[in-house]
RNA sequence: GGUGGAGUCGCGUAGUGGCCGAGCGCGCACGCCUCGAAAGCGUGUGACGGUGCAAGCCGUCCGUGGGUUCAAAUCCCACCUCCACCGCCA
């Protein structure tokens, strides 16, 4: 949710992020009259219910001759008092919905305009000349039995897999030289629960536009995360946590599952796109006024992690109608991957500012000791995905791959991995 | 899954319809005392919303949501969470 009061007092900052998204500028006029005709509402009912605390109390000391006039003007206020509450409750209601479903504010800076208008900041590596016919991970994988998609097929459906051997060593140390780089960095290694309650799924924001990505189990009403992000952002909710020794950074193991609905025929050869992978992610909690620079640090973490794996990638700034409704600015690493001759997405980070944590409630005491709304901030350390481009990109003419000198600690040593 | 108990201001507790505008203890903050500290003494102690330049004023909040009543921490209903025991179980 954004800062209402500060959509009073700037509305026009609100359209213009409105506009660079591609939404309707006129949703902040609805938001501004749901919100005043809350604040009317509130007042009518304040003003009511304390005048009925007023005659209530004289009820009992009033004498037999006033008390039934007075019974009978207490009566009637009550009645009001409860038209009262149920018009604010009407009016909160009303003011939430069109709350929730307005998007965050855009980060001044941010590329207006939809998925293909991002803009790339850099590209950094050397995409590899192969002089032999590249096999694309699919086939390295079934050659060193380590990923078999067949299998998966066979047991869990379309979009799963096996990980096996070399495979399953490489997804273990990827996951792990991740976690160890962020422990080096301070952050907290968290393993998460992946099955949340509905109001934590609502609370993160995922039952919006995520909705249809997101599984659920009916049986026990639980839903299946789609990313750490969501149990590590509504770890704090309702809470005021302490901010004075700097950000509360957490680094996030766990299974990640979507459904991946509306996909069909999209990336169905291999693990690009699947219903299940792993992810270590880092979230960070922060002081609004750090969030800026603290996004960057996120984006610097990602990409020394690209770099001990020597991927070529690129880096892009996403544009703001293609950011989610509460990332204020978003930046997407891109390996690059050789047998689709393109690049493709391997971390995202994002800066939620306050949004997010406006709908958890998790707040901070700033110097004057008042809880304030904190920033909260995550991105992507490395994920299953990786293994795509680590294959592709390192695989050598005799189809085995060279294992980038920081891996080796965690794959056993191996400095390359060969057919089983 | 079953049975029983419990959820009150950071923590511990008191509170069975109006004197609760929530008491007490601890903690914390400030002050006095002290060379300094402890102890002691005194004062203060939350969140959210509305209104106001401000001091302030008003309203809401006793797990959550409904209900009864002129009036609810207190009575009724539902739900949630925690604890104990029983059953089942990796």
């Amino acid at each position: 949710m954004i800062d209402l009061r500060a959509l009073r007092t700037d509305p026009d900052a609100f359209r213009e992020s409105q506009r660079s998204r591609g939404e309707d500028p006129a949703a902040v006029d609805a938001l501004l009259a749901a919100d005043s005709s809350r604040r009317a509402a509130v007042t009518e009912g304040d003003s009511l219910r304390a005048e009925q605390k007023t005659i209530s109390a004289q009820v009992r000391t009033a004498s037999a001759e006033e008390r039934p006039a007075m019974l009978a003007r207490a009566k009637e206020l009550s009645a009001e008092v409860k038209a009262a509450e149920a018009a604010q409750t009407e009016a909160e209601a009303a003011l939430r919905a069109a709350h929730l479903l307005f998007p965050n504010l855009v980060e001044v800076g941010a590329p207006p305009g939809g998925e293909q208008d991002f803009v790339t900041l850099r590209e950094v590596g050397r995409t590899p000349a192969f002089e032999f016919d590249p096999l694309d991970h699919v086939e390295l994988g079934e050659r060193l039995r380590a990923i078999d998609t067949a299998r998966g097929a066979k047991v869990s459906g379309a979009r799963f897999y096996f990980l096996t051997g070399v495979g399953a060593l490489l997804e273990l140390g990827l996951l792990n030289m991740a976690i160890a780089q962020a422990v080096s960095y301070g952050f907290i290694p968290v393993i998460t629960p992946v099955l949340v309650t509905p109001k934590t799924m609502e609370g993160t924001g995922f039952l919006g536009a995520h909705a249809s990505e997101v599984y659920r189990l009916e049986a026990d009403d639980l839903f299946l995360v789609g990313t750490s992000e969501v149990p590590l952002a509504a770890y704090h909710a309702d809470e005021v946590v302490d901010l004075s020794e700097g950000p509360l950074r957490y680094a996030g193991w766990s299974s990640c599952f979507r459904r991946e609905a509306g996909s069909y025929g999209k990336d169905t050869r291999g693990i690009v796109r699947v219903h299940q992978f792993n992810k270590v992610e880092m979230f960070v909690y922060a002081e609004p006024s750090a969030a800026h620079d603290e996004h960057l640090r996120l984006l610097a973490w990602e990409e020394e992690m690209l770099a001990k794996v020597e991927l070529p990638y690129r880096v892009i700034d996403v544009a703001a109608g293609d950011l989610g409704t509460s990332a204020a600015r978003k930046y997407d690493c891109e390996a690059w991957v050789p047998t689709q001759q393109t690049y493709r997405e391997v971390t995202s980070t994002s800066n939620c500012t306050t949004y997010q944590a406006r709908r958890l409630n998790v707040r901070y005491r700033d110097a004057d000791g008042k809880p304030q709304p904190v920033a909260t901030l995550n991105g992507t350390l490395a994920t299953t995905r990786w293994i795509v481009a680590l294959l592709e990109n390192h695989q050598q003419p005799d189809g085995s791959v060279h294992v980038p000198a920081a891996l080796r600690p965690f794959v056993g040593g191996r400095e390359v991995l060969t057919p089983a």
